[in-house]
DNA sequence: CTGTCCAATATCTCTTGTCTATGGCGCCAT
DNA sequence: ATGGCGCCATAGACAAGAGATATTGGACAG
């Protein structure tokens, strides 16, 4: 039935909804009037749906048509879009994606980006780099990054953020820890405690908001235990230098365990950002994918917490 | 240049990809198979792109191709979606939207969301009803309304939740509270003075979350004073009951005044919610409005915070 | 009443999508 | 080897249909 709606009817729709009018329409689309006449009225007898009304004072789309219409430009800019990335990756020009990562962003992560991408793009390269927040925003200020996923927030207008991920903040603590025979901890049991946090260069409002929310929850840390990377903390951890707040997902060392947070559910939040002026050819169709993709996450992970999932912290992932 | 690609051409590519065979494609499309071989060759030279490499042991799409097939599956689905949407709008034939919604929903989301619905689905009539969550959530259970705007969280597997909107939560008082002098309230100052909520019947898991979350920061509310809607919550305060937390974005009586909490970023969470069994022929299209609107709103009202927006409270809006 | 503007209609042309028939290629069983 | 089979490409015929030209008809302004 709406087989018979084709691209071309999309164009011829779009313009006229533009112009009001089917002999500039016409015209535009370099075609004679009665022609655009003609496939309209076949169209609009064919699905059943007047897309136009004819008066006096010009043409203007009925209730149904405006939807047609706006729906047209939107299908055709994707069609374009699509076809322009396909070609490039027929020939080969789709240049190499380069992406930063914090090491505090899980594998898993990484690879299911990866994997989407591989799939929106086959057999194009990708080239992943790790390294500080920092240094991978600056990279991609300079263009020498194309985007990155970082764990939120990260601030400023010039960026492009879209969320992908979020996983529980839980206290890593050895498995022969005396809490851990908890099933929970309570945040007054650790504060004298949790002194093992990521460098503050690497990340500095991430740090920073970490602080603020502990202060807030009445828990001065003492930020004395430095790591740049997850096995940093987790050796920190083992050697007894304190607990840490790290992200669920993390790969663990067999002689650590960690425990969720009575009452509080922060998350650690993981995005995928680029530059505003960042060029590479791939990333509004990405960015397009990852938006679908965002809804079906969170679905997968509801029954853990009994509590409605509440307090967000867009923290270090 | 992609001009030449029609949705029939989507239609045999997918086909093809999904038979990974020219001839059972074909078949399958009530087409000879000399036809569908033609097309796609041409439309490979057309667009310089090689979509399918044919091989003795079947049809491979190549990258490009792949992208090509997915696209196609996708942008058909949506074709069909908006045509028959647009077909039941010129026939009359859209049911009347009947969306619930909860006064603490403020005015300006509702508007917003009424004439999202109103571009995508010109002439067609919506019927507002206010009432309680709880209320809300069982008159989509029996299939009375077909969708709702509350404030987040919302539980359970059998509702979508899309996300709309969120504004900070901030202490409402007098204009002439001593505290309406200060640009900020630290937490600590209003513990006793906060004692007006809303009823828990209305809403359970987000009071719950409230004051489950008030408590982690060492508040524990005088929950006394309880308000049906939020002009009973601004006669409370007018009448020096106590203080209240309320949505940036509540119309405020001349009267009162609303003050930021300190550090802290909590916001109140709107969403739109339906029943997953939902039948309402806008629903799908709607909900995908919304998805890509989503991204947008956030952008708008960054400058506000100076830290990085961080906890977030899915609560009542 | 006439000229103008604009969409619809009629008729014709020419492109193109589809059909039937056929050819080529590789694979396998005999 | 060879003949049969499955599969895709090609060729020529044909019909559908997209588009062009010319014309009609309605609304409106002068």
């Amino acid at each position: 039935m709406s087989d018979l709606v084709e691209f071309r009817h999309l164009k011829y729709i779009a313009a006229i909804a533009e112009t009001a009018n089917f002999t500039r329409a016409a015209e535009r689309l370099f075609l004679a009037q009665s022609s655009l006449s003609k496939q309209i009225k076949d169209l609009e007898g064919g699905i059943a749906i007047d897309i136009f009304r004819r008066n006096r004072d010009g043409v203007y789309a009925t209730a149904a048509g405006q939807m047609l219409a706006s729906y047209a430009l939107e299908a055709i800019r994707m069609r374009d879009e699509i076809v322009k990335a396909a070609r490039a990756v027929h020939r080969g020009e789709v240049p190499v994606l380069r992406i930063g990562f914090s090491c505090f962003v899980s594998p898993k992560i990484l690879q299911t980006f990866s994997d989407a991408y591989t799939s929106l793009f086959p057999e194009c390269p990708t080239q992943f780099s790790g390294g500080d927040p920092s240094q991978i925003l600056r990279h991609m200020q300079t263009g020498t990054l194309d985007g990155a996923i970082l764990p939120m927030p990260i601030n400023g207008e010039e960026w492009v953020v879209e969320h992908i991920a979020s996983a529980p903040l839980v206290v890593c603590m050895r498995v022969d820890d005396s809490l851990a025979q908890r099933m929970q901890i309570q945040v007054s049991e650790i504060p004298k405690r949790l002194r093992i946090f990521r460098s503050p260069e690497a990340h500095p409002s991430a740090h920073n908001r970490l602080v603020e929310m502990l202060t807030e929850i009445g828990i001065h840390p003492d930020v004395s235990n430095l790591a740049a990377s997850p096995s940093d903390i987790q050796w920190m951890v083992r050697s007894k230098y304190g607990l840490a707040l790290i992200d669920q997902g993390t790969p663990l060392d067999p002689d650590l365990t960690t425990r969720p947070l009575a009452g509080l559910n922060w998350t650690a939040d993981t995005a995928f950002v680029h530059h505003v002026s960042a060029q590479h050819l791939a990333l509004p169709i990405l960015i397009r994918h990852l938006k679908k993709a965002s809804d079906r996450k969170p679905h997968k992970q509801p029954a853990r917490t009994k509590e409605p999932k509440a307090i967000q912290l867009e923290l270090l992932a």
